[in-house]
DNA sequence: CGTCCATTTGAACCCGTTCAATTCCCGTGG
DNA sequence: CCACGGGAATTGAACGGGTTCAAATGGACG
């Protein structure tokens, strides 16, 4: 495994900001911020915190993808939520107060800031807007996240495999030609199963039925998404 | 199905407001509230909203028990929470800005009083301690619900059950005679698969086990816990 | 070129669902 | 007071989706 490398990323440069949280934060903030911060460019499969540890400040991905996950008591992997850049990672443990209810890691290299817990405090408590912003990205986490339960506890494997194809179009998709359009993130097939709820073999069997289907198409790891309405009649949606 | 009841509940002298959110906010604040407010008495069955419809207000459960749950587009419904005297319901959409993403109804009748949007809105923005106090709510309700979803995608119906059972001893249990505690809330067994997310049969048929274990007994509807440790071991538990 | 891990395929097994039938319980009205 | 009706709870039995274990194949990387 490669060792962690210092990079300088500036927040006032940083082009995933205006995507973030920190979009409208003052120059004053964002001057501290950079002053403060360090940025590191992770490999593949570093990990940048581990469930049960104590959170010491807050990750802001600049580029690369994590995930974030719980490993169950009979150290089954269940991913939560996929970050990309942009993307703030660990907030809830530091508003909670608690140590850090799941793992972070690396599975597609970039560099990614760390904001100490004290200078993400200290805008939280004087920027109200920032505040507002907060509150209101946990609530949406809180609806994702129910949305997530509902459809693991009540669809079939083959819904959610399907509703879990469309979700990672709608994030990480790029437009290919006609109606097609390519997954572009690495996700392992046990990943995907991660995400899902399931075992590994499922989610091979099934993914090699959508295709026979013609729904998508295999381009090594990564999935085509051939037939976007025919996987929404495959999820069964009305709603998200 | 009987007519709702209007009911005068003042707020100051409400006795489960001490554990509420509104513990701590001012007495100018508490006034506003019991100007505004409306208190109506439920009955079993009354649903308070239902998932799709704008909210208007805030939901305080004075007295009585509600259960939130979503259906899925094939009718099968999801319970995600249950609230009891002293529970707020329905922030969430209010701050996210949605219509409701869930139902609510009522399981136990009570006295619920409803608060106007405007005047929540109000408290939020001018009680620094409320925001931080709600924030910190959203927070942990995300934290309860990443760990409902890994057990109900990771852990077997028998584990789930236990699990379910142990929670719910902790949140209306009624000390009895040694060990035993009594789960004091009139859940039937359909509401209790649809908060394990399986079907009614599977619990009835899981629960006469667990009797058989000597783990529980069964007291009509309600359930005696007698063995909690041994719950815990079918839970499977090393954590929460 | 060989090693190691991810992916794929095969086959048996089992947990949980589903459908059907019966019993229990409780409120209601005669 | 008791019979009646209807929904909830229970029990039975068959089915099937998904898991699990095992083995083969493929592919990336040193």
């Amino acid at each position: 495994m490669a060792t962690k490398k210092n990079i300088k990323v500036h927040c006032s440069l940083c082009g995933s900001r205006h995507r973030s949280l920190f979009s409208d934060i003052t120059n004053t903030e964002l001057e501290t911020l950079d002053l403060h911060k360090s940025c590191i460019l992770y490999k593949k499969g570093q990990t940048l915190y581990y469930e049960g540890t104590r959170p010491m400040g807050l990750f802001c991905i600049n580029s690369g993808k994590v995930k974030v996950y719980k490993i169950t008591s009979d150290g089954k992997e269940q991913i939560l939520n996929l970050a990309k850049a942009g993307d703030f990672i660990g907030y809830r443990a530091l508003i909670s107060e608690e140590f850090y209810s799941a793992s972070a890691t690396v599975i597609e290299e970039g560099a990614i800031c760390y904001i100490p817990k004290a200078d993400f405090l200290e805008i939280l408590n004087n920027n109200p807007r920032f505040f507002r912003k907060m509150m209101k990205k946990l609530s949406d986490d809180l609806g994702i996240m129910e949305q997530k339960l509902v459809t693991i506890a009540q669809k079939s494997v083959r819904e959610r495999l399907a509703a879990t194809l469309l979700m990672l179009k709608e994030s990480y998709g790029m437009e290919g030609e006609e109606e097609s359009t390519l997954i572009d993130i690495a996700l392992s097939r046990e990943d995907l199963a991660n995400i899902i709820g399931t075992a590994t073999e499922t989610v091979i069997r099934l993914l090699s039925e959508f295709k026979n289907q013609e729904l998508i198409s295999l381009q090594g790891k990564k999935i085509l998404v051939l037939d976007p309405k025919g996987l929404v009649k495959e999820a069964d949606f009305y709603g998200i």
